[in-house]
DNA sequence: CGATCTTACGGGATTCGTAAACATA
DNA sequence: TATGTTTACGAATCCCGTAAGATCG
């Protein structure tokens, strides 16, 4: 009752060829092998697919019916399964990260490059979106891997530290401060300050942070991109506190920066993962050249 | 290397069931076949479909994506082999059947209702064309069928022969012919006479054999139609010949008929087929049923 | 008579089922 | 500990290849 593929396969062989032998030949196949598999297929059928005799071999009717729609399910079965091997051996794919925008602006693309490198035809979004969202887009399916800073709690979620991220302040040349190795959050609020807008995460965290400590920065600027703050500071429009992470980017803007202590404020970043839900070998790829490349 | 449908079915049964062990029940499987079979699936696509934890069974991102597909490939496989079957067994197809008009209008509807009630499922056209025309159709491979009489020369084609209808004169009540119970060719040129008009295949053969003996038909009306022919005689417009075939249908408009003897006109009807193509199984059960009720 | 498909039979590989081992909740 | 999956091994089945047979041009 069941019919195996190798008959279906036969089937369209002859009929390409027109020829048991020949069709045995290109199966890799006796003739007699190939002759009791279209036996056995039209046994199965119920009817014969070929008129056959000795001298030569055509196909009735309903072969010549079957003939195209068994080629198309010959070829449609192989072409789905050798794209899940495809997905499997990375040469295909889609991949969505989300990334808070430190991490995406400064350390992201490096680690997009070597993957790229690695895996060229797999396909990448990436969601360059706020820390809290970072965490909704993995918790709602929307994409496998988040990085950002560990969630408060999550019980759905898996996070796999990457490094602590520590604050330094940045400051225009020339500033009164500059003269100091080291700050303190205190001398800073002395000077005026251009902040992050909220909701950005790390708005979040410095400010429980200096309120744990009695201490409150009162922003003269908001802005909620990076490079505009440090555009701003280097105006001379005030000072800012950023992620080590982009450190380098605001030293290329031709800023200075300076660490600060009292309290010394990090944060943890890494990857956020649903829990439950085992990663595509294509985010297992990722999430190792993330590892691969994280600092320290 | 190649993929057995039953590991295909074996995955989209444990991704509907969400269990092995449930799955080895619905495909009548001990559940270590069944293990085996996902094993062996995996190891030719490369990578797990399941993640399974003794506990749990849940679709790795790859199985998730060719879960639908698989499903999709085993759906077309058996839709496809199904509908062979259906043609097979004749529950499933279409024939088409080209036949003279003398026949499609007097024998066919017998046999086309006696072949639905046995076949419902399969869809007939008729195509009620002249006679040459029904050979060129066969010939064409336009329809598998022809019933129309015996081609003069035909290598491509076979003729089954199925009986012989001669012609017969009709006439309007109270004609003076009537006082004879058999008429011959001769005697009938002395009257009026209505004809089928070219190129219709019974009106060349009368000609052609009248010819022979030296006689002529000179037709006062012409028709396509042979019930128009029926009409005008009926009128009183003159008196005609036709198919014994058409006998009865003459008869029900109220016809007088004779026969007509010096020569013996008849031609020889029968179905023409394709002589290299094998008949589909619908072809042969339609042949079955026109020389079952074939006259004689 | 020659080319080609079909039948017959022995060997090998695949797949199955039973039993035991293994792994989580 | 109990449930459910995996490994081990003997057995049955299916499929293949060689050799002989049948058939049509």
């Amino acid at each position: 009752m069941n019919i195996p593929l190798n008959q279906v396969l036969a089937f369209t062989t002859v009929a390409k060829t027109g020829s048991f032998a020949e069709a045995a030949v290109q199966l890799h196949l006796s003739q007699p092998a190939l002759s009791i598999s279209i036996k056995n297929l039209e046994a199965a059928l119920g009817g014969k697919l070929f008129s056959r005799s000795t001298r030569s071999v055509a196909l009735t009717p309903e072969g010549k019916a079957f003939f195209p729609v068994a080629k198309r399910l010959l070829s449609d079965w192989d072409k789905s399964l050798q794209d899940v091997r495809n997905h499997f051996d990375l040469s295909k794919g889609k991949l969505d990260i989300a990334a808070m925008p430190t991490y995406a602006t400064n350390l992201l693309p490096d680690v997009l490059a070597k993957f790229h490198t690695q895996y060229p035809s797999i396909n990448i979004t990436v969601h360059d979106v706020i820390a809290e969202s970072v965490v909704d887009m993995v918790r709602e399916s929307r994409c496998e891997l988040g990085i950002t800073f560990k969630p408060d709690s999550a019980p759905d979620l898996n996070f796999k530290a990457l490094f602590k991220d520590r604050f330094f302040a940045i400051l225009p040349k020339e500033h009164p401060l500059l003269v100091k190795p080291r700050l303190t959050w205190k001398e800073l609020t002395t000077y005026p300050h251009i902040s992050l807008q909220y909701p950005a995460g790390t708005r979040t965290l410095i400010d429980r942070a200096l309120n744990d400590k009695g201490l409150t920065l009162r922003p003269a600027f908001e802005s909620h991109q990076l490079v505009s703050i440090g555009r701003m500071v280097s105006k001379g429009l005030g000072l800012s506190v950023v992620p080590n992470t982009s450190r380098a980017q605001m030293n290329e803007m031709g800023l200075e920066s300076r660490e600060i202590n009292s309290p010394v404020i990090t944060h943890e970043l890494g990857v956020v993962t649903r829990r439950q839900d085992t990663l595509s070998v294509a985010a297992q790829a990722m999430l190792e050249t993330i590892f691969d490349m994280s600092p320290k």
